[in-house]
DNA sequence: TTATGTGCAAATCATTTGCAAGATC
DNA sequence: GATCTTGCAAATGATTTGCACATAA
């Protein structure tokens, strides 16, 4: 993987959130600073990104895909109501994969955990 | 909601399976049987049955969504080579949305836990 | 006989890809 | 200079939608 400028900005873009922002707003996020940079362009940073390892792929919100710049293992928080996605800071349930080891028809490497629910500000709202 | 004989043949269909199909495998299946209904149809009535909580989206693999016709909340193992989903029969951590409400702005109402990893077909593969 | 559901084709949304030109090593 | 990366536009894949017709209540 070379170096590239467009592969910096995305990376540092997408480590000034802790809001795990999808792929078109990183695009424009950077577009008013480097207004030649292309969409195609932060994809296939996105992408590369996380194939690497540097960054991680959210795939479970219908829709677009979020980026979250946190490797470690965390668990995440979907409003179902605005769709945002916030950390959860709780402790990680280390033993889980080897619990599920034994109902599986495979072998596992890791899990996710996505709690479900309705945020305080669109709760305010209803 | 009235009745509908596609909507009826959707469910059906789903029902036989333990694989969770995405709306396509459904509508290829269905094609055989019912050489008119079409994918819009499959389309609508899966998201109208899994709004009604007759069935479940499963969200959680990029690509294609999956369904679930069983509602009970259960958990998943994805392989990451082949990307089939397959049930985990563990039990059911209940606490587990207790234990995050405390660090989540918002109510918690529900989880999804998935588990990673390779299938033994796959591993046999490579 | 009104509201709902269907089939089809076109539209939309997220993402990827081919290609010629530009940047990196 | 060979290889990697970009920007653009077109392609792809999943899902939704508008509309005229068919079906259910």
């Amino acid at each position: 993987m070379n170096y590239s400028r467009q592969r910096e900005e995305v990376m540092d873009q997408l480590k000034l959130h802790h809001d795990h922002p999808t792929a078109d707003i990183i695009f424009a996020e950077l577009r008013e600073r480097d207004p030649n940079i292309s969409l195609a362009t932060v994809y296939r940073n996105l992408k590369l990104l996380s194939e690497h390892g540097a960054i991680k792929k959210l795939t479970f919100v219908s829709g677009a895909d979020h980026f979250d710049p946190n490797t470690e293992l965390h668990y995440h928080f979907v409003c179902n109501e605005c769709g945002r996605v916030f950390d959860v800071p709780m402790k990680v349930a280390e033993h889980l994969d080897q619990d599920a080891e034994a109902f599986v028809p495979g072998e596992v490497t890791g899990h996710e955990l996505v709690f479900y629910g309705v945020c305080d500000e669109c709760a305010r709202k209803s």
